[in-house]
Parts: structure tokens; C-alpha cells; sequence
DNA sequence: TCACCTTTTGAGAGCGATTTCACAGTAGTA
DNA sequence: TACTACTGTGAAATCGCTCTCAAAAGGTGA
């Protein structure tokens, strides 16, 4: 309809080649006129790029307690990727068998690069992936072959930090309630906890929650039981945090005056909470920002080694530790 | 290396058509051994079909408030996907320069449909997408072309129901927040609240949210100034009912002695409000379900003409109106 | 005007699968 | 034994695009 050949209007979609002004104009005409738009598959099959990555969640449960971490995070993600024309799709699983049937999906290679997140300990699906080669970053430090490339937020100094906060406004009897003990970040607060009470030669007072308030507030309780006098606690999260605060409530334990309190996060709950909560800020959209870059750079180089890079996290006094240092 | 040609191979991966079993697994242990994996594009090329569909939430801000509402649509959606191998995607658009970017992307046809839920009024996202020849389904009513698919939920019957409750309950002067009203689903329940009151002979008495406990919490504090004796509420939404909650404990007000509350979604947080909320259940799973439904009848028949289906509201009753009816 | 260089364009191969069509075998029936 | 009817398999076309290579067109300077 133009009057040119397929190859001059391929060279007028894909814009890379040089195409004389009269030409390209009668092109994008006739695409008009037509409604032609270039079909994905075939351009695929011929440049072996879909111009797509995908983005895993394989969270069955809350997207993330009426936080926004993942509107953030996928924000960081497209801010890095809209550069590149790359388009990003979520995948959801919510059960064991939808897991199955991503991986095998992901296998055709619909997409030219995976983003993982959430994942447990010794989960094989991103090797799984990397060794079918596929480009793979995780959000989130994992264990595993050196060769995987992850963006990690420092959870252990965060910890640490917040710790060391409690001890200098003169805590002594400070305990934890931890995460869900399958994920490395969980581990990694955990072990900046013990880290700060160890140099302080304070002696570990541990409960395990899942990051959910409601574990939150039962681990509280179990505390409040176990060592009556506690006087600080360092929660692994702003929601378990928010728990910790209605046990304590319960409890008629003022905070901070009786309890002080530190949370990790700095969702947007934790500036509302009563009182406001201390927290560890995590500087989400530039993981996500930052596990983009590296994806990419991975599609446009497969061959490259692992990269890791580890995000600084920063402590936010409010009012529930009992003020500044 | 199954000794076999490429046709015969093809018809193991593609499992429709018959094979000998010797050369069935022939096939099969040399892909194992080879890590031979279809490629997506190719099969798609020459199919016209990519076994997938995407769900476009092109919603800027709350993954609804620390509520599983997406993930239960998302399950209902996999659950009908689930039998006929069909992968879901999502496509998060956090912006209009990404919402535009998404319908670029889905103009190259990389899915054989789509899914779109959380519109505006007059969104022409939906049409424009028709009129390229994708396979639409609507979650949610909207005015528009008739050979719009949709599923939608009966805002106007359930909120006409639960006002009535509140009538049928002894209360006169009765109040509604409604959601933001650029959505077809705050108008219905609007035009419910309405309806009841018309057919009592009740003047209306209303106040715009927009679905957030923060909207409803300002609306109820409106209300209250604009009409200090009133004895009922009905909100849009469960998120909104519990800001008129806090709203209405500031004002010392009680519930459901002075005043009753009912909300509309049956989210996970009705049941946990103080008194417990009298709420619309809206059945989303089934939604999800019915959605994948159609959408894979479309894309078998692409000429089929808009079907529309609405599901059924169902009140809660608890503790927050005041009782059984 | 001619030789030479640069820009623009077209012809055709090829991407990796599926699918049609025809042809061997193999079995069943007369 | 001959004929028909299936089954299972392979050869080759095809899907819609991109991209290489070579030729045509357009410019420049002598």
C-alpha cells in the first residue's frame, strides 16, 4: 500500500536502519489506514528477543500486609526498564501447581529475563531457570550457586543498627520477634540482632513470628510471659511491630516509657501507628531500579558472571524507641 | 536424536495427535537429554495462539486496602484457566505514559485475550483493544459498546438490600459515603442507597469517599455535622465503614446503639471491625472464574457477540446494624 | 560528463515450530 | 491372494517478520 517492499517497512518499525523521510511517512500511512501493527511471535522468532520480562511473585498469601511494597517496588522496575522499550508482566502463582506452571511456561521463553522475589531458603526454581538460560535476578539475598545475580537490602546492618539504637537509649533487656525463618531476610535481622546484643554482652531473647501482625501480637505475648521485664523490643517487621504494640496495649505496658519499640520497614503504616514507630527504611524502588539494571545488562550480555549488590538501609526515629540518640 | 523427523516430534510436544508409544518415548528421552524445550514464538507464529492472557489492573495506587481482593480474583481466573493450560499475566500499569505503553504492547498481540478490571466510567482502553480484534472481558459494568463482554457484581441490588435492612431496622434517618464516583460500581450502590430510600419515602443524605477508610473517616465527620441526629450509615465499601467507625467513636457516638453501620465488600476486615461490620458479600472468586470463562469462549469464537454476566450480593448480617432483621 | 562514494531500497534467506498431504506398513475381510 | 482401511511417519509448505547482501539512486568533484 505504501509502495515499497517489506524489508523498507520492517526498517521503518523496528527504527534502527536509515529511511529516507518521504518513505517513512508513506509507511506509517498506510500502517494507519491498514491498522497494521507488527506481530510479536514473528518479530521474536527472527530477532530471538520478546522485548519482555517477566516479574515472579510466588507469594500465595497477602500482597503484602496494605502495604505498597510491590506498587514500589514494580515502579522502580519500570522506571529502569521504559528506557529500553521492555515491557514488564507479573506472574502470580498461588499454589504449588500454579509454581509448576509458570517454570514450565517460563521454559518456552516468553520473556527474555526473570525477576525473582519472595523466595524461601533453598528454593530451586531460579536455578532451575538460570540453567535452562534464562537471565535470572532475585530481590533478596539467596544462598545458592554464585553464578545468580540477586539486589539485597542490607537486613543484617539494619538490624544491627536498630539494635544498637535501643541499647544506647539505655535498654538492657531487649528481645526480638523474628520473621518467618525460611527466608534468608528473616535470618539476616535475626543475625544483626545477635550481632549488636552480643557486643553490647546482652543475652538473645528470641521469638519467631511471620512478618503478619497477628504473629506478632501472639509472639508478644509469649515475650511478655517469658521476661516480664523486658524493656525494648526489635521487631522484623512494621507489621509484626504494629501486633507487638496492640500486645502490649493489652498489657498496660506504656510504650516507649515501659517498652520501646523498633520496627523494619518503614512501610507507610509505621508513621501512623500509636505511637509512631521507629523503623528500618528500605529503599525499595531503587531494588527495584536496581534489579532491573541488572537484568537487562544480563540480557544484552548472558554470558556474564553473577552480580550482587546490596542496598544500604537507613534507621527512622520516631516516638516509639523513646526518641533520638 | 530420537532418530524421528521434526513432524513426528512436534506431534509428541503437541500431544494432539497419535503417536506409536515406542516413538513417543523416544521423543521424550531425547528432549530430557537435550533439555529441548518448544519455543513459544515459533509455535505461536504459525498458530496464531500464545496460551496466554493477560489481566490489566491499571490501578495507580492500593492494591485494595490490606485486602485480598486481586488475589482471590487471581485464583478465581487461574482456577478456570487451570484445565485448558493457559498462563496468566499481569500487567500492572502504574501510570498513563505505562497504561499507554500497555496498550501498545498488547496491539502486538503477545495474548490471545484480555482481562481488565478497576475502570473509570469511560475508559476507552476496552473498545480500543476490541477494535484491534483482542478478545476482551470487563470485571465490573461499563456503559459502552454492547459487544463488551463483562462480568459485574449486583452493586444496585445488594446496596438497595442492606439499606433496606437498615430501614426494616427502625432507622430513619440514614446516611450514605459513597465510593469515587468516576466508577461505575460507587454509582450503582449510590443508585441502590436510592432506590431504598425513595421507595421509603426517606430523603437522601450523602457524601462522596473514595473507598479509603481515610475518605470515609473525613465523610462521616461531614455527615455528622450536617446532620447530627442521624441513625445509619450505609458505606460503599468495608474500608470506608471503618473510617466512619473511627469517625463516629471520635464523635462519642455508639454503634449500633445511636448509629448503624453496614459496608459492602466483605473483605477479611469486616469481621474483625469493633462491632463486627454488617456488610454486601460480593463473590470475587466466582467473579474471577466467570471472567476466564468467557474469555476463553471468546477466543474459541471470536465473533461472538457481548455477553454480560452479573453475579449475585448477599448481605452479612453482624453486630454493626443493629441485628437480625 | 564520468568516476567514485554514500544513501536508500529490494530480493531472498531464514528464524523454529505446526500441519497438510501423501506414502508406507499392517491388519482385516472376502 | 487381493483389496480395502487404518495407523504411523516423513517431506515440504507455511506462519510474519528481520536482516544480509547487492543493486539502484543520488551526490560530489574534477
Amino acid at each position: 500500500m505504501a509502495g515499497v517492499s517489506r524489508a523498507t517497512a520492517s526498517r521503518v518499525f523496528t527504527g534502527k536502519a536509515r529511511v529516507s523521510d518521504a518513505t517513512r511517512r508513506a509507511v506509517e500511512r498506510a500502517a494507519r489506514q491498514l491498522r497494521y501493527v507488527p506481530n510479536q511471535a514473528a518479530r521474536s522468532l527472527v530477532t530471538g528477543r520478546t522485548d519482555t520480562v517477566a516479574l515472579v511473585i510466588p507469594e500465595p498469601v497477602p500482597w503484602l500486609f496494605g502495604d505498597p511494597f510491590y506498587p514500589v517496588l514494580i515502579r522502580g522496575i519500570n522506571e529502569a526498564l521504559s528506557s529500553h522499550e521492555v515491557q514488564l508482566v507479573l506472574l502470580a502463582p498461588q499454589s504449588p501447581a500454579e509454581r509448576e506452571r509458570v517454570e514450565r511456561y517460563l521454559g518456552r521463553r516468553p520473556v527474555d529475563g526473570v525477576l525473582l522475589t519472595a523466595l524461601h531458603e533453598r528454593d530451586p526454581m531460579p536455578e532451575r531457570l538460570r540453567e535452562r538460560g534464562l537471565p535470572v535476578v532475585l530481590g533478596g539475598r539467596i544462598d545458592g550457586d554464585p553464578r545468580l545475580s540477586y539486589v539485597d537490602i542490607d537486613n543484617l546492618g539494619g538490624a544491627r543498627r536498630a539494635t544498637e539504637h535501643l541499647i544506647q537509649a539505655g535498654r538492657h533487656r531487649i528481645a526480638t520477634i523474628t520473621g518467618p525463618l525460611n527466608r534468608v531476610s528473616a535470618l539476616d535481622r535475626r543475625a544483626g540482632y545477635r550481632q549488636a546484643q552480643a557486643a553490647a554482652g546482652l543475652p538473645p531473647l528470641e521469638e519467631e513470628g511471620d512478618y503478619t501482625p497477628e504473629a506478632g501480637e501472639r509472639a508478644m505475648r509469649r515475650l511478655l510471659e517469658r521476661q516480664p521485664d523486658l524493656d525494648a523490643v526489635f521487631c522484623a517487621s512494621d507489621p509484626t511491630a504494629v501486633g507487638a504494640l496492640r500486645a502490649l496495649a493489652a498489657a498496660g505496658r506504656r510504650v516507649p516509657q515501659d517498652v520501646a519499640v523498633v520496627g523494619f520497614d518503614d512501610a507507610a503504616l509505621a508513621a501512623t501507628t500509636e505511637p509512631p514507630l521507629t523503623t528500618v527504611h528500605q529503599p525499595i524502588q531503587e531494588m527495584g531500579r536496581e534489579m532491573a539494571r541488572l537484568l537487562l545488562e544480563l540480557i544484552a550480555e548472558p554470558a556474564r558472571v553473577g552480580r550482587r549488590v546490596t542496598l544500604a538501609t537507613e534507621l527512622v526515629i520516631r516516638a516509639s524507641s523513646g526518641g533520638g540518640r
